[in-house]
DNA sequence: AAGTGGTCTAGACCACGTG
DNA sequence: ACGTGGTCTAGACCACTTG
């Protein structure tokens, strides 16, 4: 190995080597910067880059007036995703509360990347709805969902009391979509992004784009799903 | 939209909205830090902040005495995985040049977490191989292979010219596994990963986690890899 | 030599919570 | 009031490339 010659890397290390030691075990608070500025004989930005990495690494959080913490690793949620199943259904039984919440929606034209994997022309209607879901209350991920209009006539008078699109699906329409291929990226979050999942870090992401058919054969869905990932793990089930 | 108060982050914004109207192309140069320092009447440390905000983002790449350039978004590489197929076997057929290189491999006791889920006990043994992926000789991802000893006797003989996991296994053992599940996560690579990799930047990279099984049932192989998903595409068939 | 990005020092001031 | 993290200023020095 041939890395770390920076100091703010070197502190870095050092302290997340001393979270696995156990030196600071979770939940504990680690040294305050000016603890570490004295420690290691330096100043307060070179604390706060190493500081930072382990945020970004998904060691610490911080909190402004109170400290640095090492992050406790909830053991992450599953999440799971499989050809024939959408987000809700697969945490049914479990002593999770899943709720998923429809941020908005709309009909409009689809963008030419929908149009051409949903086969549309792009004077015919899609229906988009964003969706953000929470597990405990905890805001885990957020997803557009594109689908055919013309697939769903009458979709709006369903979205009232919104609970899960794949039940609307099922009970109204009688359809359970095949999911076909992901596209799995990991992603830093937008601002908005940020914004919207009380981030309170510097998180990487999960970003899912799916793509699924009517189970009559023809594209139904397209969808993009940005996901916590150091909060629950995302299952894929073959 | 409630966000964006500090000022590295506007000018970060700022910069992102330029890309993304065309101001900045592909491969542009953006403007020096001292530039930008006289632009938005502030300093270097500001600007520093807001780039830095671009590289994670992966907006744009810096280089030493060269200068801050927008990263060319190579369409990237599918890289693609299904419940029957390694890594190799997709690319197959496609003018990409893919290569597996086995970086060390050795055969020891299970860890514990291994040795759960493979079905082993803790004196029993497994082969645990460690794989560079490159494309276009390029490295793309690091992957840690662990499988059961007594399911591949010999296996050493076979890895003198190593090209593939699966062919060996195919070729040698008539085995084709069955990947059952994988876990996916977003993670900010260690110093070790962005060394092996070459990493230039402080890009987030998808682990995954992967069960597959024997054909005849019993578990089999247990894999992580972490993949640069800002130079390729990680498609998953169902 | 001059310009570029990269690291570090030193210090001011603010926002937040009560060690 | 004090200590905590968060942002910004100003400047030094280094490493790299040739704008």
């Amino acid at each position: 190995m041939s890395m770390s010659d920076t100091f703010h890397l070197k502190i870095a290390e050092f302290l997340i080597t001393q979270i696995n030691n156990g030196t600071y075990a979770c939940g504990d608070r680690l040294p305050s910067e000016n603890e570490l500025c004295a420690q290691f004989q330096t100043n307060h930005h070179v604390v706060r880059l190493a500081i930072s990495r382990l945020i970004n690494m998904g060691w610490v959080a911080t909190y402004q007036g109170k400290g640095s913490f090492v992050k406790s690793r909830p053991e992450a949620f599953p999440y799971s995703l499989s050809a024939k199943t959408g987000f809700s259904s697969n945490l049914k039984g479990r002593p999770l509360a899943h709720r998923g919440q429809l941020m908005q929606w709309e009909k409009r034209h689809p963008m030419p990347h929908e149009a051409r994997y949903l086969d549309l022309e792009m004077h015919e209607y899609v229906y988009d709805l964003r969706i953000k879901r929470f597990i405990n209350e905890q805001p885990m991920s957020l997803s557009t969902t594109v689908i055919r209009a013309h697939d769903v006539p009458d979709l709006p008078d369903f979205l009232a009391d919104f609970q899960s699109l794949y039940k609307i699906l099922s009970e109204h329409y009688q359809i359970r979509p095949i999911r076909t291929k992901s596209i799995v990226q990991a992603i830093m979050p937008t601002l908005k992004d940020t914004d919207l999942l009380h981030l309170p870090e510097n998180v990487p992401l999960v970003k899912i784009e799916s793509f699924a058919r009517h189970p009559s054969g023809h594209p139904f869905e397209y969808n993009v799903s940005k996901i916590r990932s150091d909060m629950c793990r995302y299952v894929i089930d073959f």
